[in-house]
DNA sequence: CTGGGGACGGGGCCC
DNA sequence: GGGGCCCCGTCCCCA
């Protein structure tokens, strides 16, 4: 089963910066040293802290991530109110990692921007668009302002640079393929990831537990597990959830008994 | 049922 | 323009 995702993102350019999820255990580093250190740039660039200001609200998930007809531009998710230090200070300390061996700073009011989850396209098997009205007719304009679009000959995607095309096609071609196992991936560092699940490698640590990860989203969603006020909330019942899956599940099977 | 870890995909950004 | 990397996110599985 493909685990290609629907929706193109739409959001704020403004990154927060998970560069600070260090990568300890420098011995695993020999071999893909440059695919697994965060850059010393981002570090240095970085003024945002792990997300824990953000956080989401379910109740926007249904026009998140329903098509067109339902959607709207009234889904910024509601922050939970982390104006109480109280409730931030464990959390602040606990996913103070950004600040490992800089700062003591606390998280920072967080950098409140207004946070909506990528939407994407599926550009597998039957394609499916997933665009707000806006974004719809913008598209049509653009392609009719000739702007060239570069199709992809394996599926309805459409790209208006060779580069995004070709990068794209990577994906129908997966020219990186594992030594070990066979399995093929779009791009080296897919596969570089994937080797570690051979090898063992577990670059990144967490700073709380020193637990490690092959993965560095894993660690992140790890994090949140030593969060105290965690990433989405449900808008009924106001629990916080480390994933958004679990607030998923958590209103699915009927939070205060209210479908949402 | 819930929470969490593992594996992985894709777009976007930066160099 | 291309490659590398980041970030966000999903699915699956297990405790």
């Amino acid at each position: 089963m493909p685990r290609s995702f629907l929706v193109k993102k739409y959001f704020a350019k403004q990154k927060p910066n998970y560069s600070e999820l260090e990568c300890q255990n420098d011995t695993s580093l020999e071999r893909f040293p440059l695919a697994e250190l965060p850059s010393g740039d981002n570090t240095s660039s970085l003024g945002t802290c792990f997300t824990t200001g953000i956080v989401w609200d379910l109740s926007v998930l249904p026009t998140l991530y329903l098509p067109t007809s339902q959607t709207g531009p009234s889904t910024t998710p509601v922050p939970l109110d982390l104006s109480s230090p109280s409730s931030l200070s464990s959390s602040a300390s606990s996913c103070g990692e950004e600040d490992e061996g800089r700062t003591s700073d606390p998280p920072s009011p967080e950098p409140v921007h207004t946070y909506a989850p990528r939407q994407r396209m599926k550009c597998t098997g039957s394609m499916a668009h997933i665009s707000p009205p806006e974004e719809e007719e913008e598209r049509e304009t653009q392609v009719s302002a000739a702007r060239p679009a570069f199709l992809c000959k394996h599926c309805p995607k459409e790209y208006n640079s060779l580069g995004a095309l070709k990068m794209h096609i990577r994906s129908h071609t997966l020219p990186c393929v594992c030594t070990t196992c066979g399995k093929a991936f779009s791009r080296p560092w897919l596969l570089r990831g994937h080797i570690r699940t051979h090898t063992g490698e577990r670059p990144f640590s967490c700073p709380h537990c020193n637990r490690a990860f092959a993965d560095r989203s894993n660690l992140r969603a790890h994090l949140q597990t030593h969060a105290e006020v965690k990433k989405y909330q449900c808008g009924i019942c106001s629990r916080t959830f480390s994933r958004m899956s679990l607030l998923q599940k958590h209103s699915s099977s009927g939070c205060c008994s209210t479908t949402v």
